[in-house]
DNA sequence: GCCGTTTTCGGCCCGACTGTTTTCAGTCG
């Protein structure tokens, strides 16, 4: 996202927030929420958009788009301000605190004074909170649970980590009696690259088995709130999951409202309103009569709103409600649509297993070929060497179509802070393909980090930008470059973009997918596999790519081989 | 504050659970 874009979302979301705690239109509060996402999911930098362009983002009005151009010229909007000045920024850190909002955080100001969790926290231990209305002692100590929560823990959980837990749930839940169906919703469907709570949807006629046999998970640290339709428990590392058990004949409906997004749901529930119809968990129904129309499946939910069904991965009101009536929705990458891996690593380098192990896991895959790609000698802790690059060269040569798989043999190569790689350019033309990455100097200057990934693709060798930003998600932050600029250099040089399936980079992520895309940028969804384990967690990789609406046409590796080897021999070596 | 193939006024997604009440407001997703 453009930073200008970002800036402007959080200053929409700021007042979008004191808005809510000064109390007044709520709808007015709502439609700030509404531009701040529309902003965040714009494709264009806004700092760069007239007023009349900046109108035309839906949930822009008028007000709202002089506000933004108030904002690019003096560097701040009057209104905010003001605002700001009237509600202390403590105030609205209360309202991070789980089960507090708005209303109790614009309680606790006006009648004590409480501006910081700090003073919050105090005011419970001096019982003042108990001369408020509405405030009673199950209060103050789910508040005092909150702050903990919120100290304890960022919130959100990487998706492997989700993923593991949330099968591990559907299995033991699909086991209990009168069960007809249970799966995973919310953004672990939608494949959101970290997950703040865990949605379960059980479809059974009776659902005290099942909301017994949850609360008795092993996993379970303590019980939130449970009830005949919905129980939602913590584990014991602080993840939230919610089990909601609705009728079987309610399942399509249910599965398309829990999983979103609540952007996508807002539009598909504005389409339902339109055509005088409500649509709810339980089903589409006639408004008028309150008869129920559909429900049993999401296909028929879409169908009846006038739209095919839309992948879940797409449901974040990023265009795919228009695409969907316009009956340009893209044939999604799917797991099954790769033909190989092309970013791998063997015990040669830092992977835990050995050539063979590695190539007898790819190969019960069900791949057609297969990237060796182990590290470079300029990420010196691997000990790389010419020898032994050619060493196992040799090996992959041998063991070519060893359980029908091709092998390609390449590296993953380190980009200095020039842009320049590790080995001459003739070492380099030996190598059936290279991936280049970013693995030191993560700080440069955004110009000089631009300079050093364009160099880096305009190498005629590199075919594959790996791991683009560096980031480590939780750990590292991205590195900050004019991406346009690289993905330019993508499209125009023939380099591939990598969407590196490791839980904790995914990255390129698909927010840059969507852009570079548009440049005509080709990718490879690739594992960075380090042991065959590793190999599967190509569907958080895939996963990513679906969300940047990505098809098998844009993905290098779903390609025959014969097409696959043409993109690697790029046009600058061809001439070389 | 935004928006319009019923509308330039009058709507705005909608339901579950909790806690504090005694019929409902606040929070959450």
């Amino acid at each position: 996202m453009p930073r200008a874009n970002e800036e402007v979302e959080a200053l929409l979301r700021e007042y979008a927030d004191l808005l809510a705690i000064t109390g007044g239109d709520a709808f007015k509060a709502r439609a700030y929420e509404k531009a701040a996402r529309a902003v965040a999911g714009h494709h264009d930098d806004l700092s760069k958009l007239d007023l009349k362009q900046l109108r035309a983002i839906p949930g822009v009005g008028r007000s709202i788009a002089d506000k933004i151009a108030e904002y690019f010229e003096r560097g701040s909007v009057a209104v905010v301000e003001e605002a700001r000045a009237r509600i202390p920024a403590g105030v609205r850190e209360l309202i991070e605190i789980p089960t507090l909002g708005p209303k109790k955080a614009m309680l606790l100001y006006r009648d004590l004074g409480i501006s910081s969790i700090e003073q919050l926290v105090d005011a419970i231990h001096d019982e003042r909170l108990r001369e408020l209305k509405g405030f009673g002692p199950k209060t103050e100590e789910n508040i005092l649970h909150g702050v903990e929560l919120l100290r304890q823990s960022g919130g959100r959980v990487l998706i492997d980590v989700a993923m593991e837990l949330a099968e591990e749930i559907v299995a033991r839940l699909s086991s209990v009696d009168g069960c007809v169906r249970c799966t995973y919703a919310g953004s672990l469907r939608r494949f959101r690259e970290t997950i703040g709570d865990v949605d379960i949807l059980a479809a059974a006629a009776d659902s005290a088995p099942l909301m017994a046999a949850f609360r008795e998970l092993a996993v379970v640290a303590e019980v939130i709130a449970s009830g005949e339709k919905k129980t939602s428990i913590r584990t014991g590392r602080g993840l939230q999951v919610d089990l909601r058990v609705v009728p079987p004949e309610s399942w399509g409906a249910a599965l398309q409202y829990f999983t979103g997004s609540q952007a996508h749901n807002i539009r598909t529930r504005e389409i339902a309103v339109r055509a005088k119809l409500k649509l709810s968990e339980y089903g589409l129904f006639d408004v008028e009569t309150g008869e129920l129309i559909v429900s049993r499946t999401e296909e028929e939910v879409y169908q009846r709103l006038g739209l095919p069904w839309i992948p879940p991965p797409l449901r974040e009101d990023r265009g795919e409600i228009e695409a969907a009536l316009r009956g340009e929705l893209p044939e999604l990458v799917r797991e099954q649509d790769l033909r190989g891996d092309l970013h791998t690593h063997t015990d040669l380098t830092d992977g835990i297993a050995p050539l063979e192990e590695m190539l007898d896991a790819a190969a019960a895959r069900g791949y057609a070929y297969y990237a060796i790609t182990d590290h470079a000698p300029n990420l010196f802790m691997q000990r790389m060497s010419d020898e032994k690059m050619l060493a196992q060269r040799e090996r992959v040569r041998a063991l070519d179509r060893r359980s029908g798989m091709r092998l390609l043999h390449g590296t993953e190569l380190n980009i200095d802070p020039d842009g320049g790689v590790d080995w001459p350019a003739q070492f380099l033309a030996g190598f059936d393909l290279c991936v280049a990455s970013v693995h030191s100097a993560f700080t440069q200057s955004r110009a000089d980090t631009t300079r050093r990934l364009v160099r880096a693709c305009e190498n005629p060798h590199v075919n594959i930008l790996g791991h683009l930003t560096g980031r480590q998600i939780g750990h590292r932050a991205p590195v900050d470059a004019d991406f346009d600029e690289v993905f330019r250099a993508c499209a125009r040089t023939g380099t591939a973009l990598e969407v590196n399936s490791f839980p904790d980079r995914l990255d390129v992520r698909d927010e840059h997918i969507l852009h570079a895309k548009r440049y005509g940028v080709k990718f490879a969804i690739d594992s960075d596999a380090h042991s065959t384990r590793d190999l599967a967690q190509i569907r958080y990789g895939v996963g990513t790519a679906q969300r940047g609406w990505l098809t098998p046409d844009d993905v290098i590796n779903t390609w025959p081989l014969t097409r696959l080897k043409k993109f690697l021999r790029k046009p600058s070596a061809r001439d070389a």
